[in-house]
DNA sequence: GATGAATGAGTCTTCATTCAT
DNA sequence: GATGAATGAAGACTCATTCAT
């Protein structure tokens, strides 16, 4: 094995954390487990992460930083808002079916800590939730959107039906083969933006 | 203290839980604490529920059965379909608004235990979905619903939307000062029924 | 039901905790199952009994006061000591083949107890000892048996082996059909008597 | 402290179990009181032994294993069969007065667990009837024995009566002074030989 | 830096015993 | 006397975290 270098083995210790945050659940969980899969001591852990609780904590800051930066590039690139609503809608569906397990801990991790977190990483959460509030904004100020809806609530309506379909799609997915997330989201976009139009 | 009988004592166990689970979530919270605030010994517990586990699986399946209750009951006075919808987007809130803590407990602690509640306790949740599917197909049958929209995938996203509302209610809503459920209901069933429409 | 008087349901009680013990031990016991096949309350219990340490300590006394009558009836009814030796082997393991799960309890529990018996119930056992022992001595005195025998040690022996033999009994005879306990008895007390004889 | 390797620690905690279960009876022992014995935190224990009745039956089985061999090799320099039985019989209660507790734990707790050993560690057991048995066949088919003693009770008579004596020896022994395990071994051997002799 | 054996605090659960009815 | 619901003390076991090597 090549020398792993510290940034390394922090890597392999956080996606080893998703394997098992997914599997059994943030208390389920096990500081053994994580560092068995990372190929790491137990005691190793404790040198690149705090405790248990920081390495859930981290997990999100950085998985949350890098999908945020995903979806700024992205959309940086469309003009229209409505192809933007559109494509934040596929994109995350996207997200779900190349990273199930990545995303069931964000979805459902997330909602559990939601208490738990309350006090540690809402700022990731926040700048994704601002991100899909902004769509709408602008839509409104462009005047595509209608004006009555206050997005602050319907950010995260938004967001939670997606989520929701997320969610649905990450716990019983093994089984059911499922349509495409560009299909899925066509529908969706569809369904919402004839909600939010004019 | 009166006599307590033994609903009475069971429902005092059931509600103390509600509490507890509200506060620490699940795993963070203790037997004892339960015990406690239903003010009754630790043991005692025991006589009503055969494990901690199996509060939180009677809480839900009693719980959510009621809520059912209340739904159908509610809609089976309605019988335009938009206005059903209407009212059961409302009728959710106002739950959320009068039970916050209960509701924290259905929303937050069954996404938690997604995972742990896939065996145990579907059955409430599944019943609930399915009456929100039942609005849909009765408004694509009725023809006054788009009929490409999939049921099955909407009335998550339907639900997901008035969940996620929920949670932001439920967690941040005591600090906040909060627009009444009838106002946020009004409005989300307007943007819901606008996508729904043919 | 006729209305049970006091001793009736002492001895109810008692037989009632003879099969628990017999079945799950002393430890393994609950004093609520041996309510149960009483047929009485958990509580009436410790009407007759102060805890269910003395409820064993009772059992012993009592039960091994009955057996101790009986061969001491028997054997006052025989003068020959080698006829005496004989039919108390007979006795002992005629008692184990017609009351097994009595067997096992006094056999095995009081094994398990012998330490935790130590203080509270060895005064019927002694007795059981001392009456084994005695025909051992008469044996000596009328100098049918062997003087250079210290009776102290031989009547443990002796009850020793018998014990064992009727333990293997009452522990794996419900599987394989047993020779009758005369059949058995005569081999041992030709065995016995052969070492004892001067 | 010298550094303890694995073996050394294992060690530590059966031979401490052994103390604690002599004092205290298998159900009268604490973990925790195993665990302050042998030097190590609780929580070691488990890193050693599943469960605590894991504990037993290693002991049971580790213990027996050292003592079986004991006997093995004696016999196997000994070749007149009736010295090998006299060797066995003095082997025995030699091994309880150099190690009156672990032959205490061997011998009540064996007993005590019975039921409860049926299924785990009868094996051990076994192997030690097996001895005592294969000297009376041995001895029958060389002639010196008589033959109308069936072996596998008679293994069982003879074990009883050493067992027993050494019993009394192991809990009233300490009280009294006792002869030593030549002096009764002898004694005892020669009843016995009285009894197989032809 | 890395290891992993050791630690020990923390909690669910059981069940003998009590006592209000 | 009888009941059985309630009590609460007690203990096996887990696992995040530490630290000597």
């Amino acid at each position: 094995m090549r020398r792993a270098n510290r940034e390394d083995k922090r890597r392999r210790i956080i996606d080893a954390a998703v394997d098992v945050f997914a599997d059994k659940g943030f208390f389920g969980a096990r500081v053994s487990e994580i560092a068995e899969r990372a190929g790491v001591a137990d005691g190793t852990i404790y040198l690149y992460f705090k405790s248990k609780d920081e390495i859930l904590i981290s997990l999100f800051e950085e998985k949350m930083a890098e999908i945020l930066e995903r979806f700024v590039n992205m959309l940086s690139e469309v003009h229209d808002t409505e192809e933007k609503m559109r494509r934040y809608i596929i994109e995350h569906l996207t997200l779900v079916a190349e990273q199930p397990r990545l995303m069931q801990v964000l979805t459902v991790e997330l909602r559990q800590s939601a208490r738990f977190m309350k006090d540690y990483a809402p700022h990731a959460f926040a700048k994704y939730l601002a991100l899909v509030g902004s769509i709408l904004e602008e839509g409104q100020k462009k005047g595509v959107f209608r004006k009555n809806l206050d997005p602050s609530i319907f950010r995260r309506a938004l967001f939670g039906a997606i989520d929701e379909i997320s969610l649905e799609w990450v716990l019983r997915g093994k089984e059911a083969s499922l349509p495409s997330p560009v299909v899925v989201g066509e529908q969706i976009s569809e369904f919402i933006l004839r909600g939010l139009r004019v």
